[in-house]
RNA sequence: GGGCGGUUAGCUCAGUGGUAGAGCACCGGCUUUACACGCCGGCUGUCACAGGUUCGAAUCCUGUACCGCCCACCA
């Protein structure tokens, strides 16, 4: 059934109609019906539910939505789910706040908890599993919050296949996934020095890491060796307690003499070796260095390549911990002496420790010279506030270093939007130095399904995990119990424990295809649908998101989780940075949305095209908003006179068909290499130009004053090149075209099938190049006199007295075939046609202009 | 330090070998029975810079500068 075209078509109240039916008709509903070629599959970004989304957001999770209408147009069954990525540190913080709560592991379970109408101080400690419920119950707010924003502007997402990173099913898929690694000797525990936050207190990835620029100062300090001094320059001289050798480069002739040798740390009096290391640099400083464990992951490599000892200071709260000097661990020429200096520093953050010493040194005289200020790069974990440092811990890995050139490969085999994104992923993958760390000592994520028996003497076994059986899958190790003991024996000598650490949230997120797509629980759905047809991301997260997915699917499936990956742009602001979050929260995209209309800023974001970060511009919104009003009013004009229909026999309705179908082909190749941008930006040129001259040109002739046989002709044509026009825009302004297509088409249009180039020649009665000249010379002619109005300041309904053209002889005979219509549409008495060189001279009917202001 | 993008009108951007383009902004005109949430017209450029290839370069090559991003073991 139809509505009819309205008498003033309107965006307003439309868009929350559709919204509304869409929803009631299941419009994009996935049916598992179709095979799997049929099927075309999206492994959509999980947003990150503690924050709020941002126009970034909007921008690239519109570009999936277009190429998910297209193809669902084009008649592929569209598999569109949505995930919140729930899981997480930011959400711990702010369920501590909100609720009141710290999450203590070693609590058990409290079925009857419930959380104070305020937040207590100080704050009550809660178990685990209290503390995810009250996480699911938090982020569950925020999923509702995402959601409407995502029907508001109109996502074809299937709501009926939402997904949570900290769900059920994702922890299940991560646990399950794990185990499988774990029994294939993919994921292993060991304990070694690990990049540490101790804010955070847990270890975390190479991918999580940033440089920032912090302030620092070398520091030139003094070793002594017999009666001799050796300076090494240093921005971390609260280490020195930790030096455990100098190095400087086997070459260097300064120090081939002192390899083998000992040096005396300043203060703490403890012999080291001097020794030789290729990754030391003479240039640097004095050309000597020295080994702390662990001052940076270069300290890790000399540590293991020298076999030197370890003597950590820094403990995991970042705090320095109580040391004895003397003992064999801390050896000491003055064990007294050092004990002294060392006291003044436990306890200390290393920053603090760091002004203490640097004190000392200059007391001591082991100081050379002051420190000179400089500003150098620094690692961080990209959501921590103090430099990482490194410590030592148990901690579980999963193998990558033995799969980077079948990375690589795998990468190569990708189909990259743009292209050249494909590097960053081969640099990354190129980059790697260790084995990835997945293990986090927090608390909301997925738990290592595993337990380790308690010996006699108290201590963990950890080299022999029990596992659960997969059918329990999702377990928490911290309140489930593990196959033959029982609750009592938790904790106790003989008993288990659980293990306590947490995945990291890339440890799920790398399984988004195999969490949305029914991995070992659905096999049917996951046939259909996996390898995904599309990974649509942001550049930002390559090296984690993306990276990480290709290497579980890798490792667990022999396989590319998808065939495509579209990688989109930043929205930034005029002066090219990146749209800060307080920027971005000046106008929330609801408020962008509210104003431009969904489909405005859908118009705007289209504009981005894949990769390029793109500006902030409202003023493209407008111009989205105005389309759609200019699509509804044109829609109105050529949908008006349905009758009387027939054949298209008139030329430049020939013509029109044939350019669109013309347009059809271009626009369905770009859009199939996911150049959306560049079908939107031809599709709007193509209509703007229907609108000023092929509809000026019918209109008369759709009134009657050629008889009715003229008529029929474009009304065939203007029905038939407005549905191919709505269909085209469809993917882009999914609201103002379905408004349309309900005027006179049943079933919506974004289950229409794609418009199609043997449909419209059909109509046409055949492809028509000379139709398509006769509408190109007809245009001119009609702007040549529009031209001629606006130089004499005339109104355009002037008459034109005489208009002479020349042109080629075909153009002429052409334009001969549309004299009534070019005459109607320009209001020209006279029109003389002949050929010679292109010209057109206008002249117009006497000026009523004159009269009128003689009258005045 | 290595890599990847970018640099075209006041602004946002198309344009990959053949006479420099669009939209916005600006200026001017026009109530024209689809649209004043409109229509028509106009103005606007050392295509970052320097070389090279070519009959011909915004476009291809080399180098430089600047902007942005990614990566890196800067003691």
């Amino acid at each position: 059934m139809t509505q009819g075209v309205p008498d003033k078509p309107a965006l307003e109240g439309l868009e929350e109609k559709w919204r509304a039916r869409w929803e009631a008709d299941g419009t994009y509903r996935f049916s598992r019906s179709k095979p799997r070629d049929a099927i075309y599959a999206i492994d959509t970004p999980p947003p990150t539910v503690s924050g709020a989304l941002h126009i970034g957001h909007v921008f690239s999770f519109t570009h999936t939505d277009v190429i998910a209408r297209f193809q669902r147009m084009r008649g592929r069954e569209v598999f569109y789910p949505m995930g919140w990525d729930d899981n997480g540190l930011p959400t711990e913080r702010r369920v501590q706040n909100y609720y009141g709560v710290r999450c203590d592991p070693a609590l058990p379970y409290d079925p009857s908890f419930t959380p104070p109408e305020t937040p207590p101080k100080p704050p009550i400690s809660v178990s685990r599993p209290n503390f995810i419920e009250l996480c699911a119950r938090l982020t569950a707010e925020d999923e509702k919050a995402f959601e409407d924003l995502w029907r508001y502007l109109g996502l074809s997402v299937d709501w009926s296949l939402t997904y949570a990173t900290i769900g059920r099913t994702a922890q299940r898929v991560s646990q399950l996934s794990f185990l499988r690694l774990l029994d294939r000797g993919l994921a292993y525990q060991v304990e070694a020095p690990t990049l540490w936050d101790v804010d955070f207190r847990t270890a975390v990835a190479q991918a999580e890491l940033e440089d920032r620029e912090v302030a620092g100062a070398y520091h030139r300090v003094e070793f002594s060796l017999d009666s001799r001094k050796i300076a090494i320059e240093t921005t971390r001289p609260e280490l020195i307690p930790s030096c455990v050798a100098l190095v400087a480069h086997p070459d260097d002739e300064r120090y081939k003499p002192l390899f083998g040798q000992h040096a005396i740390t300043p203060l703490f009096g403890a012999r080291v070796p001097i020794r030789a290391h290729p990754l030391a640099e003479p240039d640097r400083g004095s050309g000597i260095a020295m080994i702390c464990t662990f001052g940076d992951i270069t300290d890790v490599t000399w540590w293991r390549e020298l076999s030197l000892p370890v003597r950590a200071v820094i403990q995991p709260n970042g705090a320095f911990k109580p040391v004895a000097w003397g003992s064999a661990e801390w050896p000491s020429d003055d064990p007294a002496r050092a004990q002294q200096f060392y006291d003044q520093l436990a306890g200390l953050s290393a920053q603090k420790a760091r002004a203490r010493v640097v004190e000392l040194l200059r007391e001591t005289g082991a100081l050379v010279g002051e420190p000179r200020p400089i500003t150098h790069a620094v690692k961080f974990y990209e959501k921590g506030d103090r430099p990482l440092e490194i410590v030592t811990s148990r901690q579980w890995f999963i193998k990558t270093m033995d799969f980077r050139e079948a990375l690589v490969e795998r990468g190569r085999a990708l189909k990259w939007h743009p292209a050249y994104m494909r590097t960053r992923y081969e640099n990354w993958v190129n980059g790697l130095t260790g084995d990835w760390c997945v293990s986090r000592q927090r608390f909301f994520g997925v738990a290592f399904p595993l337990w380790y028996p308690v010996k006699r003497d108290g201590t963990m076994d950890y080299a022999s995990p029990i596992k659960p059986d997969v059918s329990r899958l999702p377990i928490d190790p911290s309140s489930d119990v593990p196959p033959g003991y029982t609750a009592s024996q938790r904790g106790q000598s003989g008993g288990f424990v659980g293990d306590p650490d947490v995945m990291d949230t890339w440890a799920t997120s790398s399984l988004t295809p195999q969490i949305a797509g029914g991995w070992e629980s659905d096999p049917d759905l996951f046939n259909r649908v996996f390898p995904m047809d599309l990974r649509p991301q942001a550049h930002d997260i390559i090296r984690t998101w993306l990276f990480s997915t290709v290497l579980r699917s890798h490792l667990e499936h022999d396989s590319l989780p998808w065939t495509n990956a579209a990688i989109s742009g930043f929205v930034v602001d005029p002066d090219r940075k990146k749209m800060s979050k307080s920027k971005g929260n000046v106008v929330t995209p609801k408020a962008l949305l509210v104003e431009h209309g969904s489909d405005g800023v859908r118009y705007w974001a289209a504009s981005g095209r894949p990769g390029m970060d793109t500006t902030f511009d409202p003023n493209q919104m407008k111009v989205g908003r105005r389309l759609a009003i200019k699509i509804l009013n044109a829609s109105k004009f050529a949908l008006s006179n349905a009758e009387p229909r027939g054949a298209v026999t008139h030329r430049v309705d020939r013509g029109v068909l044939t350019s669109l179908a013309r347009l059809v082909d271009e626009n369905t190749a770009d859009l199939e290499a996911y150049d959306y941008t560049r079908a939107l930006d031809r599709t709007e040129k193509f209509f703007w130009s229907f609108c000023d001259n092929y509809l000026e040109l019918v209109k008369s002739r759709r009134y009657g004053e050629q008889g009715p046989a003229a008529a029929a002709s474009a009304n065939t044509a203007l029905h038939a090149a407005l549905s191919s026009m709505l269909r085209l825009f469809a993917p882009y302004l999914p609201f103002v075209t379905e408004e349309v297509w309900s005027w006179w088409q049943s079933g919506s249009v974004h289950r229409a099938e794609w418009p199609s180039r043997a449909v419209l020649i059909a109509v046409a009665g055949g492809e028509d190049d000379r139709g398509v000249v006769a509408l190109e010379a007809a245009s001119l002619v009609l702007g040549e006199i529009r031209k001629k109005k606006s130089e004499e300041r005339r109104p355009l309904k002037t008459s034109a007295r005489l208009v002479k053209v020349t042109d080629t002889a075909d153009r002429v005979a052409l334009l001969e075939e549309t004299r009534a219509d070019l005459r109607a549409a320009g209001l020209i008495e006279r029109l003389d046609l002949a050929p010679g060189d292109f010209a057109v001279d206008v002249e117009l009917a006497q000026a009523e202009a004159l009269s009128r202001e003689s009258s005045q």
